[in-house]
DNA sequence: AATAATCCTGACCGATTGGTCAGGTAATAA
DNA sequence: TTATTACCTGACCAATCGGTCAGGATTATT
């Protein structure tokens, strides 16, 4: 989290290490998202890096090493959110906090979700250990969680894996179909009112829709 | 919607063309779902569609010709499948019509939702006037529509655009994401009851999240 | 039967792809 | 100071890209 001069002081190599790829990974970012695996190409990524393609092969050997790292990312960050779903037992705040910090995510990182959803349209070709592991248990253990809301009366009875899948289609919506948005919104993109005004209706629509009165 | 032997009987050279440019036009919306555009390559399509590739450009001279005919078909089986929403002045049964219609083409026509993910995904760069003309007004209409129902206290008041994104985004989620649904189903596809499942949970959602009691 | 129109395709084109490599420069370790 | 290591890159590679083209094969028109 610090700012100084690039790395820890001594290291002169390190820190143009750090620099370089995190310049790297930024660019990739952006091409993937825009192109996915196959259209994106390591010399536009290099240029958008502004570096000669060499200097991009010598930190990733290859393509697919720099999307890995770039999935990496993306997944750390977002099983990182998804942990706000545990922090309270109660469903009405548990999905409170769950939508909103998914739907902030879409704002500050869209770039992300649009290289996850290329990723599966693709059929995941890259990361499928991922789905299988990781991303199954997860899912499993939340759709427990759910269910036992159920069970106790808390929320209607409704399919647990429906309404997960439902509060991740709408949400990262806003990241991957930005553009559709932004052009229906006569394009300009959705101001901090508008965005606060999604968010909440949003989360109370999918809360009084399973039977949480507002 | 006839099935007989190729065309209308006379013109075997009719018949050949439109085969072909059948099967061309299958295997585009198979590559280009699975690659975008600037991943799909005309050689694969050619493949996948059992010919040379220098026939394919006899009949699509561009890759981007191509393209523009295969959103072309997505684009209007979608706003045949839009004009359900206006088969009742009902909310209810209006709605319960659109989010079913839109639920089935996700399941009989997976590619063609993810052709135009795509497409949005890497910022619309062929068909950005589709979504600024037919887009922009289907859904200025709709959101009055909706409007009207608010108005008239027959559901509670939300922002239409907003409950358009979501019906949107969770039904165009079973088509685009379906891979990772598939994973998370054990590897297996939804089977019939799953799917009937999942349209029933959708629609109670949103429609009960909307105000009106199911 | 002759002519015209359409369908078809192997071979080819310049441009671009992911990736390599030899050799140079700059920082670190001895 | 002297090795040693790490960083950097122009030039290059075979493979593939979208697309062309000459010319042969079929079908339609006269």
């Amino acid at each position: 989290m610090s700012v100084q001069g690039p790395s820890i002081r001594n290291g002169h190599k390190a820190a143009i290490r750090e620099e370089n790829e995190k310049a790297i990974l930024e660019a990739a970012e952006q091409v993937f998202a825009e192109y996915g695996f196959s259209g994106a190409t390591t010399s536009r990524i290099a240029e958008r890096a502004g570096i000669p393609k060499a200097n991009l092969h010598y930190y990733f050997p290859t393509k697919e090493d720099l999307y890995r790292r770039v999935i990496d990312n993306i997944f750390n960050i977002w099983l990182e959110a998804a942990n706000s779903l545990d922090e309270s037992d109660d469903p009405r705040r548990a999905l409170t906090r769950y939508i909103h910090t998914k739907m902030d995510l879409s704002r500050s990182r869209p770039l992300g979700s649009k290289v996850w959803a290329n990723e599966i349209i693709q059929r995941a070709p890259i990361i499928q250990d991922y789905l299988e592991t990781t991303l199954r248990e997860w899912t499993a253990s939340r759709a427990g969680m759910i269910q036992r809301w159920i069970d106790e009366g808390k929320i209607l009875p409704i399919e647990p894996r429906y309404l997960l899948y439902m509060i991740w289609a709408t949400t990262q919506h806003y990241a991957d179909f930005g553009h559709q948005i932004t052009t229906l919104n006569d394009g300009q993109e959705l101001s901090d009112e508008q965005w606060q005004e999604a968010k909440r209706n949003v989360t109370e629509i999918i809360l009084r829709g399973i039977g949480i009165s507002s």
